[in-house]
DNA sequence: CTTAGGATCGCCT
DNA sequence: GGCGATCCTAAGC
């Protein structure tokens, strides 16, 4: 395997930036693999955690970009974002699902399931599968426990509405490698 | 296939 | 008190 390191602009903007991603080889302490589904997040964005403002659950996404935004979702699970733009903007990226590559019997130990397709296919799996927790919140990205890993080939890329929000469901800012089996639902055709 | 409910935390009104 | 950038299980069609 080549291991070239990522070279991520993300000072760009979260959808440039989410749509770059695809592709990218992602590890935490060696666990994990390419990203097949990204969602970007923006300050004058209704959907977003920063639409109204910093409070101290999303300071680390007004940082600096290129570190690490996690949250807690629905009070259980944990959800990793890359942080986009300039420190006090409040852009990000989130990362909703890998398909898994390297680690594989630790993401299964972690995660409690044998398929693969069910190891990262979802934001809160995985964190769990790659053991991403609050500990990682506004961490770089560039250094350990991170490894970011240029992909090889140009992704295909599809565009559509994010999932699980209620507000701007019109805004295309869910991106997917097309035909890719290890996404959290398939993506809309036509 | 679709829908419903529970788990449980931070921030909102 | 209410509501999520979620996930899992169960039940209904």
């Amino acid at each position: 395997m080549k291991s070239i390191l990522a070279d991520i602009d993300f000072a760009r903007d979260s959808s440039v930036v989410a749509r770059q991603l695809i592709g990218v080889t992602v590890l935490v302490d060696g666990v994990g693999g390419r990203i097949v589904e990204t969602e970007a997040y923006d300050r004058l964005d209704p959907a977003s955690h920063t639409f109204g403002g910093q409070t101290p659950r999303n300071a680390s996404m007004f940082g600096p970009p290129g570190h690490a935004y996690v949250y807690r979702s629905y009070g259980i699970h944990w959800c990793l974002n890359f942080v986009c733009r300039e420190v006090g903007h409040g852009a990000g990226v989130l990362i909703r699902a890998i398909e898994p590559l390297f680690g594989l019997e630790a993401m299964r130990a972690r995660r409690g399931v044998d398929d693969e397709r069910l190891l990262c296919s979802g934001p809160g799996k995985v964190c769990q599968a790659l053991g991403v927790t609050h500990a990682h919140n506004g961490l770089p990205l560039d250094a350990p426990p991170f490894v970011l890993l240029a992909r090889e080939e140009e992704a295909v890329v599809l565009a559509g509405p994010r999932i699980g929000i209620s507000k701007a469901m019109d805004v295309p800012w869910r991106f997917v490698e097309a035909g890719s089996k290890f996404l959290s639902k398939p993506m809309r055709v036509g």
